[in-house]
RNA sequence: GGGAGGAUAGCGAAGUGGUCAAACGCGGCAGACUGUAAAUCUGUUCCUUCGGGUUCCAUGGUUCAAAUCCAUGUCCUCCCA
């Protein structure tokens, strides 16, 4: 068995995977895109050593801030960590909200390495990169104004690395998926909540990553840091950055619910805050009995 | 008290007689997703039974036609006193 705990950023699956770790001796693997970084600690709402409770946690920390970590090495990654996982006769519990990830390393993602670094068509514009590409197979639908997969799929073609894309397939067997959810105002309150508490330590925390790594995709991309990035660097107020990082993170959760939604084939389970237990044995006895 | 400018959709802001339900930006909502995914991109955003209906501070007026011109009022901003 396979355990997958996802959901939108702050419902509280950290919390969730240590009780279904104790419960099914399990180790769990991170599928978070940005808690794979050292130092992005506070931002990811990173689990402590405490939190951890003796749990073994994969794929976190395994990257610094200017290094590069991508859907290939996590497919790569979290693959090897679950044969590991299951040899040792434990249950391995994916957990993240980086529903790509999940879905590339469950599936059968054709994905493979790619030691060149691509080209970037700098002097090619975006309508140049799509007629290229439809001259080549005019039936690939691809967005036009997606610059970022437009120049993927150019280089796919000229690499000749490019696949049909067919109806992917789940690799494993006996896979269960839980998503974990509440409603929309709530969600939205526990955000707003989580940033105003995290924010002392995040400024520091953001202040010496900057110095250290200023030209660090993750810190320019990871939302809480990127914005207070903006403020160190005297381009917005402060008081903006903290509204953005609220901002940010209602949309990010948004779009994590119309990923998981629609691309993986999950249960979810309403989270009872008042009542943890009870939300963890509604989904033991799901696991159980489905 | 005198003078000047302004009031436009959830917000900001264009438009200054007809092609205006009204550009654009933000915010909201929905969606896409096979290597930057906490990323990137798309659609939509007055109401509607999709025929149409009701809008651009209010009221009245000019005109075939008004968000656009005129009058009055209300409110706001700035300048002089």
């Amino acid at each position: 068995m396979i355990i997958v705990i996802t959901g939108p950023t702050g419902v509280g699956k950290t919390k969730l995977s240590i009780q279904l770790a104790k419960i099914y001796n399990g180790e769990i693997i991170n599928a978070d895109s940005m808690q794979v970084y050292k130092g992005l600690d506070v931002g990811t709402a990173k689990i402590t050593e405490a939190e951890k409770e003796g749990v073994t946690h994969h794929l976190i920390d395994i990257r610094t801030p200017d290094e590069e970590y991508n859907l290939f090495a996590f497919q790569q990654d979290c693959r090897l960590k679950i044969k590991e996982i299951k040899a040792r006769q434990k249950i391995p519990i994916i957990v993240g909200g980086t529903g790509l990830y999940i879905k590339a390393a469950l599936y059968d993602y054709a994905l493979s390495s790619e030691k060149d670094k691509d080209d970037e068509f700098n002097d090619l514009s975006n309508e140049e990169i799509y007629k290229q590409i439809i001259a080549y197979d005019k039936d690939i639908s691809i967005d036009k104004n997606n610059r970022r997969r437009l120049v993927r799929c150019l280089n796919k073609i000229k690499k000749e690395t490019l696949i049909t894309k067919t109806e992917p397939k789940l690799i494993y067997d006996d896979v269960v998926f839980i998503g974990l959810t509440t409603d929309t105002e709530n969600l939205y309150k526990i955000i707003d909540k989580r940033v105003d508490k995290m924010l002392p330590n995040l400024i520091d925390e953001v202040k010496k990553l900057h110095k250290e790594y200023p030209n660090s995709r993750a810190l320019n991309t990871a939302i809480g840091y990127k914005e207070l990035i903006g403020f160190l660097e005297d381009k917005q107020s402060f008081k903006d950055s903290i509204n953005l990082i609220k901002k940010n993170s209602r949309n990010y959760a948004k779009r994590q619910y119309t990923f998981l939604n629609n691309q993986l084939d999950l249960q979810w389970f309403l989270v009872d805050y008042n009542n943890f237990d009870k939300t963890i044995k509604e989904i033991v006895n799901y696991i159980e009995t489905r």
